[in-house]
DNA sequence: TCTAACGTTGACGTTAACGTTATTATGTAG
DNA sequence: CTACATAATAACGTTAACGTCAACGTTAGA
């Protein structure tokens, strides 16, 4: 079994083992498996986990309390199904796939809105390095005209 | 000259009072006008500047301090374009322009690579979603089944 | 001119997201 | 088995980014 002290995963990750433990704290993560004596034991999922939850802070600027409702979701659906007896009543399960689904929607809706904002972020960014290759070019030419007339200037000399 | 002060600009950029003081005391905001009383009078190139400010801040998710650097930037970059004609020594302009048109390659790797995970993390979402409304379907087609069920049973007795 | 609504400056409060000890227990290389 | 690195818990500290409150001055409309 392949497994891992907090400190393999703080290296993976890049957070540091304080970190690691406050995400479980706040149930960010799940609680990993102990040894006897009561040290954590994290296995490869757990890693993973911790990665989606990098890049939806990173990437994404959710606060930890909207990345803890994704992940719950997100858990919720690729299921540990075994963990988690099957709920006898479909009708609350229906209604709770409905929100999710609405949920899940709103969530699309926000990346598209995030998206169209970042490229025209982008669009200005590049607006203004044209300018500025421009003006590079200008200048270029302007020096190589000057380098010429100095040397035409030193021959005559 | 149209002015306005501090809670017009609050309602054009959603931002509170507190927020905008707070801005500007960070120096995030160039400080406005003041009347003789004392009072902030803003011009709409505050509001613009907040409004790039917000952008940075939720699309970009910089922190408060990067933001600043990175309107530092901008404001060099159109400053530029007004010093362009009169600064004298073309030497000291070019290599500043290079250096200009180097960082904004780097911001727009950055902004091409944010987005590229943005799109992975919304496939994900949307593979989710595919599922919940997988799920929603089946289980809304076995509830009409029971429903019919019911009925039979119903007419029967 | 009066006054209600709005603005200003402190200054202290709050919350999220960790950092930093300190103390004590655990794991492991030799 | 021992020493020494590593881990755990607990608790207090810190920083960013504002919120809130108090006390007081300013503006604008009837």
């Amino acid at each position: 079994m392949s497994d891992y002290k907090i400190d393999d995963v703080a290296r993976e990750t890049g957070l540091t083992k304080r970190t690691i433990r406050y995400y479980e704290e706040i149930g960010l993560m799940p609680a990993p498996q102990r040894s006897e004596g009561g040290t954590r034991r994290y296995a490869r999922s757990h890693i993973e986990h911790l990665q989606r939850v990098i890049s939806a802070r990173d990437v994404l600027g959710f606060s930890l309390q909207e990345i803890q409702e994704y992940m719950a979701y997100a858990e919720e659906l690729t299921g540990q199904r075994e963990l988690y007896p099957q709920l006898s009543e479909p009708d609350l399960q229906l209604s709770k796939l409905q929100e999710m689904d609405g949920t899940l929607e709103l969530q699309l809706r926000k990346l598209d809105e995030k998206i169209g904002r970042i490229l025209l972020l982008k669009e200005e960014l590049e607006q203004f390095r044209k300018r500025v290759r421009g003006g590079i070019a200008r200048l270029e030419t302007e020096q190589a005209n000057r380098t010429k007339t100095d040397n035409m200037e030193g021959t005559e000399s």
